[in-house]
RNA sequence: GCGCCUGUAGCUCAGUCGGAUAGAGCAACGGCCUUCUAAGCCGUGGGCCAGGGGUUCGAAUCCCUUCAGGCGCGCCA
C-alpha cells in the first residue's frame, strides 16, 4: 500500500462509505503499524462489536495484498515504504523550490496590519510579537499563492504627541535626543507623566500642541516629523536584522481626511445614534456594548478610524482578506468594527480577522512606557547576538564572516522562541528563555540545517554550488532561491538512483512522512493564521534528522545506500529551510 | 456586575476531527565524540490534564458548573 490515500479508498470501496469518510490515525508505537484505522463507530451500524469487525476486516484487507493486521478495535496498517520513499522523493524533487507551494490565493491580496509601532515610543518587546507573527504570515500566505500586502499602521495620531512637544520643550535636549532618540524621549515621556500630576495645566497644555499639529502649525508640524523620522530610522534596523519590509507605512494620520464618507453612511443609514452627546452605533442586539463614533466635541475615534482603513484596503487592494495583528486587549474593539462594516452592508466583513496573541509580561509587570516599565528589544537582539558570537568563537572559530553568523543565529532564536507556542498564550519575558540555544530552540534548528549542508558539501553535492554560492556562504538563501533539486550542479551525480528498501529504516520514514506533511502543514498555518505550527514543524523535522543522523551514516561505502540518504539529506535540508523562512529564520549553511 | 480568553510534569509548552499506555524542551542526574558539526544523541526521575457533574463503547479534547488568573466593558489608541 503506497499512501494514506489508497487505504482509505480501500476502506470506503469495502464497507461502503462515502468518498473521505474514512479517517486514519497514526497508532502510538510504531512498531504497531504506519497507519490506523479505528472500527468503534462501526459497531452500532453492523451491530457487532469492534475488534470483530476489525478482525474481518483486516482479513479482507490482507486478501486485496494489503498488508493489514488487527489489534482490538483497530485495524493497523503497514506502507510499502520503498514505493512511499520514491514517491515522496520525487514529489519533492520535481518540484524543487515549489514544494509545498500552491495556486489557492490566485495572486489575490491579504493584507495583513502588523508591528504598527507608535512614534517616539521604543520599540519593545511587547512589539515583537505582531511584528514575527505579522512577518510570519506574509510569508506564509505568499507561499499559497496569495499576494500579501505588509502594512505598518503606525500609531502617528492622537493627544500623546502634543504630550511629548510639552515634554520637549520643557526638559529637552536636542542633542541628546538625536544622539539616543527613543531612550531620551521615553525618558521626558514618562517625566511628562510625572510633572502632570501635579500639575494638571500640563495636559490642557498638550491638547493646545495636538491642536496645533493637526492646524498645521509649522513648529508643531516640524518636531512632530522629526520624532517621526527618528523613529523610523531606528525601527527600520530592527526590521533589516529580522529581513522585513513593509509595504505601506499608513499610519493612523493617513485616514485623517477618509472618515467623512462612512460617518455620513452611518447617519444615512440610521445607525448612529445620540447617547450622552456622542455618536455611537448599537450594538446590544450583537451583545456588544455600542461602538463609538464620535465625541461629544464632533472628534473621531479610534473605531472611526478603523472603519475608514478597513474600507480604504478594501477600495485599494481588494483584498481576499484583511487581517489584524494586534494583541487580545482589543479584541471587543475588532469585534465591533467587523460588526458595524457588516450592518452597512460590508458584504466582505467576513473576510476581515483579527489575528489576537496574548499578552507580554515583565517579571508578572505589565509593559508600560508611561511607568518607564520596559525592555527594549534593541537591547534583547544586542544580548542574543553576543551570546551567539561567544558561541561560535568556541565551537567555529574558523568561520568566515562570524558576525553576520551571529546575527543570525541570536535573532533567529528570539523570533523563534516568540513563535514557539500558541498565540493566544500570553508570555513573560524571560531573558534565560529569550537566549537559551538548546533544546526546542531556533538554533537548533538551524544548526540541524547547517548539519545537513556540512554532509552535502562533503559528498559535493550541494545545490547549486557556484561563485554567487559562495560569495554568501555564510547563509544559505530561502530554498526558492537555491532549488536544490539541481543536485550535482557539476551534472554528474546520479539522481533517478533506485532507492530500493534504502530509505525503509524507522527514521528514514520518519522524515519522509515530514516531508510529506509539509504541504499540509504550510495550510493549516494559513487556515488558522497560526505560524507556530511552522515552528512545530521545523522542531519536528530538525529532531528527526538528528535522529537519523545519529542512526545511519549519511556516507555510507555502499554507492546505492549513500545517494540514497543523500537525496533524503538534500530534501529535508530544503523543507527545512523553507520551513524556516517562512516564520522569518535564515538557515546558516554553517555555524 | 457583564463579556471574552487561559488553566496539562518544578518551569515553558505540545496534544489534529473525541481514540490505544497524556508527549516534548528547560532544569536535575547518568551515559555517548580517532567515523558525516556534541548548538547533537540516548537514558533516569517527575502527572488527580484546576475541582465537580454529564454525554459517549471511549474525554485533556464536547456540554453544564465551581474555582483561580488575564483582558475588556463611552468620549485614549
Amino acid at each position: 500500500m503506497k499512501s494514506e490515500q489508497a487505504i482509505k479508498s480501500k476502506l470506503e470501496e469495502i464497507l461502503g462509505l462515502k468518498p473521505g469518510a474514512a479517517e486514519l490515525e497514526t497508532p502510538p508505537d510504531k512498531a504497531m503499524g504506519d497507519y490506523a484505522f479505528p472500527c468503534f463507530k462501526l459497531a452500532k451500524q453492523f451491530r457487532k462489536a469492534p475488534n470483530l469487525i476489525a478482525a474481518e476486516l483486516a482479513e479482507k484487507l490482507s486478501e486485496s495484498g494489503l498488508s493489514a493486521q488487527a489489534a482490538g478495535g483497530y485495524v493497523n496498517f503497514r506502507l510499502d515504504r520503498t514505493a512511499f520513499a520514491k514517491d515522496v522523493l520525487e514529489a519533492y524533487e520535481q518540484a524543487g523550490a515549489s514544494y509545498g507551494a500552491s495556486s489557492e490565493g490566485q495572486g489575490r491580496a491579504v493584507c495583513v496590519d502588523y508591528s504598527s509601532i507608535n512614534i517616539a515610543k521604543p520599540f519593545h518587546i511587547g512589539h515583537f510579537r505582531t511584528t514575527v507573527i505579522g512577518h510570519s504570515l506574509c510569508r506564509i500566505y505568499a507561499k499559497l499563492g496569495y499576494k500579501p500586502v505588509g502594512i505598518n499602521h503606525l500609531g502617528d495620531y492622537g493627544t500623546q504627541f502634543g504630550k511629548l512637544i510639552v515634554a520637549y520643550k520643557r526638559y529637552g535636549d536636542r542633542d541628546a535626543i538625536e544622539q539616543n532618540p527613543m531612550i531620551e524621549l521615553m525618558k521626558i515621556y514618562v517625566r511628562f507623566h510625572e510633572e502632570a500630576e501635579k500639575d494638571k495645566s500640563l495636559e490642557d497644555e498638550a491638547r493646545e500642541w495636538f491642536r496645533k499639529i493637526e492646524d498645521g502649525d509649522e513648529e508643531a508640524q516640524s518636531l512632530f516629523e522629526w520624532f517621526k523620522d527618528m523613529t523610523l530610522r531606528e525601527v527600520k534596523r530592527v526590521y533589516d536584522d529580522l529581513d522585513i519590509e513593509f509595504d505601506y507605512y499608513t499610519g493612523e494620520s493617513f485616514y485623517n481626511d477618509k472618515m467623512a464618507p462612512v460617518i455620513g453612511e452611518l447617519r444615512e443609514k440610521g445607525l448612529l445614534e445620540l447617547n450622552d452627546g456622542a455618536s455611537v452605533v448599537d450594538l446590544a442586539e450583537y451583545n456588544m456594548p455600542p461602538c463609538l463614533i464620535l465625541k461629544a466635541d464632533g472628534a473621531s475615534l479610534y473605531a472611526t478610524r478603523d472603519l475608514a482603513a478597513a474600507i480604504y484596503r478594501k477600495e485599494t487592494f481588494d483584498f481576499a482578506k484583511s487581517l489584524y495583528v494586534v494583541a487580545y486587549q482589543q479584541d471587543l474593539h475588532f469585534k465591533q468594527v467587523f460588526k458595524v462594516l457588516e450592518l452597512i452592508g460590508r458584504e466582505w466583513a467576513k473576510d476581515m480577522e483579527h489575528v489576537s496573541f496574548g499578552m507580554v509580561s515583565l517579571e508578572d509587570a505589565a509593559l508600560s512606557t508611561r511607568k518607564g516599565n520596559v525592555v527594549l528589544l534593541v537591547d534583547v537582539m544586542k544580548k542574543a547576538v553576543e551570546k551567539a558570537m561567544a558561541i561560535i568563537e568556541e565551537k567555529s572559530p574558523g568561520l568566515a564572516d562570524k558576525e553576520t553568523a551571529a546575527r543570525r543565529v541570536g535573532v533567529g532564536a528570539l523570533v523563534f522562541d516568540t513563535l514557539s507556542s500558541n498565540r493566544i498564550k500570553d508570555i513573560s519575558f524571560s531573558w534565560d528563555r529569550a537566549l537559551n540555544f538548546d533544546g526546542e530552540t531556533g538554533p537548533y534548528c538551524q544548526y540541524t540545517h547547517a548539519r545537513a549542508c556540512s554532509v552535502l558539501a562533503k559528498a559535493e553535492w550541494f545545490p547549486n554550488r557556484n561563485a554567487a554560492f559562495d560569495k554568501r556562504a555564510d547563509c544559505h538563501p530561502p530554498l526558492h532561491e537555491s532549488p536544490n533539486n539541481t543536485v550535482g550542479a557539476d551534472g554528474n551525480l546520479p539522481v533517478k538512483t533506485d532507492i530500493g528498501d534504502n530509505l525503509s529504516d524507522d527514521e528514514a520514514f520518519e522524515l519522509l512522512r515530514l516531508i510529506e506533511e509539509f504541504p499540509g502543514a504550510i495550510k493549516e498555518a494559513a487556515r488558522k493564521n497560526e505560524p507556530f505550527i511552522i515552528t512545530r514543524f521545523a522542531l519536528d523535522i530538525a529532531k528527526a534528522f538528528n535522529k537519523f543522523y545519529y542512526e545511519h551514516r549519511i556516507m555510507d561505502d555502499d554507492e546505492s545506500i549513500r545517494t540514497a540518504r543523500l537525496r533524503l539529506t538534500a530534501a529535508t535540508r530544503g523543507v527545512l529551510a523553507e520551513a524556516l523562512r517562512l516564520i522569518g529564520l535564515y538557515a546558516p549553511e554553517k555555524m
